[in-house]
DNA sequence: AACTGCTGCAACCGCCGTACG
DNA sequence: GCGTACGGCGGTTGCAGCAGT
């Protein structure tokens, strides 16, 4: 038995929404709030699809959301964030206050995938009149920042995950599943797992879903070094950061004077410096650093919530 | 002015993951 | 453990408006 429509698909309107429809979910969403999309339509009144309201609040009525006129800034923001995360609007989304997944979409499909591929392929393509690609303005970054994360092209297809526990062990996991893209399969490194999957597999084994690993030699570098050096630079590029900028405003994550002044030195953790605020995620990474060099490895175990770009992290691990 | 093709984008569709009984 | 309901997401479609002829 297949699952029921989420509604009666007879006598549903469909299409464009009028302003009296807006008006009605507007009115209704202010009273009631979000209590259920499905019989939302019912009680205010609106023939339409459950699902169709929720898209219409989301995308265009809710509050605090901002439309058109996409700055320079957001769009580079979006290029960047796309060659790191592809094809994942809502992540991306997330990261542009007030922009949708599904704008963002929309105007990656029809401005953003045009330049990108039209400068990918320059020389195929000759910018006559009606050339399709000729509408594309030149993508020219003036930082430097866009530059230096032009040169990570192999993330561009990495196929982001959502990470909820990252796993440090002395001793190998030669029992686990790993889907990995980066694994080693050396039983004398120290293994670090991201895990990904379903949240009934992470709770139900915490390892059976691991799709990172990688792996390093004990004493070959410590996770300072993972965070500070190399790992860092990797990440900056990718994310466009520049490693040597100076930050000089205050992240709200900043406790005290020493941990601004590290911060002052690392972009990664200073969400001042750029848009892409992953402060929260190096800054995890950094208590699971502190895990890992104070306690035993059965201690070793941090919970997070972050999103990683595994195939990106795995590429340098494994170059 | 009429026609044609193109573009942008709002909206829909189907799939997937999660919650829940 | 299984089936269902539901929300969320990414891909796709369809149409209004615009530009070119």
């Amino acid at each position: 038995m297949g699952r029921s429509p989420c509604c009666a698909k007879q006598g549903i309107k469909r299409g464009a929404w009028t302003a009296h429809e807006d008006k009605i979910l507007i009115n209704y969403m202010k009273l009631h709030g979000v209590e259920g999309w499905r019989s939302l339509p019912i009680k205010a009144g609106l023939n339409r699809c459950g699902k169709s309201c929720r898209l219409r609040w989301m995308n265009y009525l809710k509050p605090d959301i901002k439309r058109g006129n996409i700055s320079f800034e957001e769009e580079d923001l979006i290029i960047r964030l796309h060659r790191l995360l592809g094809n994942r609007w809502s992540l991306i989304a997330g990261r542009l206050p007030g922009r949708t997944d599904n704008e963002i979409k929309n105007y990656w499909n029809t401005n953003l995938s045009r330049k990108v591929h039209y400068h990918q392929n320059e020389h195929k393509y000759s910018a006559t009149k009606h050339n399709k690609y000729s509408k594309a303005t030149p993508l020219v970054k003036t930082s430097a920042n866009y530059n230096k994360s032009q040169v990570m092209t192999k993330v561009v297809r990495a196929k982001a995950s959502r990470c909820t526990k990252v796993f440090f062990g002395s001793e190998p996991r030669n029992t686990v599943n790993v889907n990995s893209v980066a694994q080693t399969g050396r039983s004398d490194r120290t293994s670090i797992l991201l895990n990904g999957g379903s949240q009934a597999d992470r709770v139900k084994d915490n390892s059976s879903s691991c799709n990172f690993m990688a792996s390093v030699e004990e004493g070959e570098f410590g996770f300072s070094e993972f965070l500070n050096a190399d790992f860092q630079r990797v990440m900056c590029e990718i994310l466009g950061n520049d490693v040597n900028a100076e930050c000089g405003e205050d992240g709200d994550q900043n406790n005290g004077a020493d941990e601004q002044e590290s911060n002052d030195h690392n972009p990664l953790l200073s969400s001042s410096c750029d848009h892409i605020d992953e402060a929260p995620l190096m800054s995890d990474l950094e208590d699971v650093l502190d895990d890992w060099n104070t306690s035993t490895p059965q201690d070793c175990f941090t919970q997070l919530d972050v999103c990683l770009d595994l195939e990106a992290l795995a590429s340098f691990l494994d170059s």
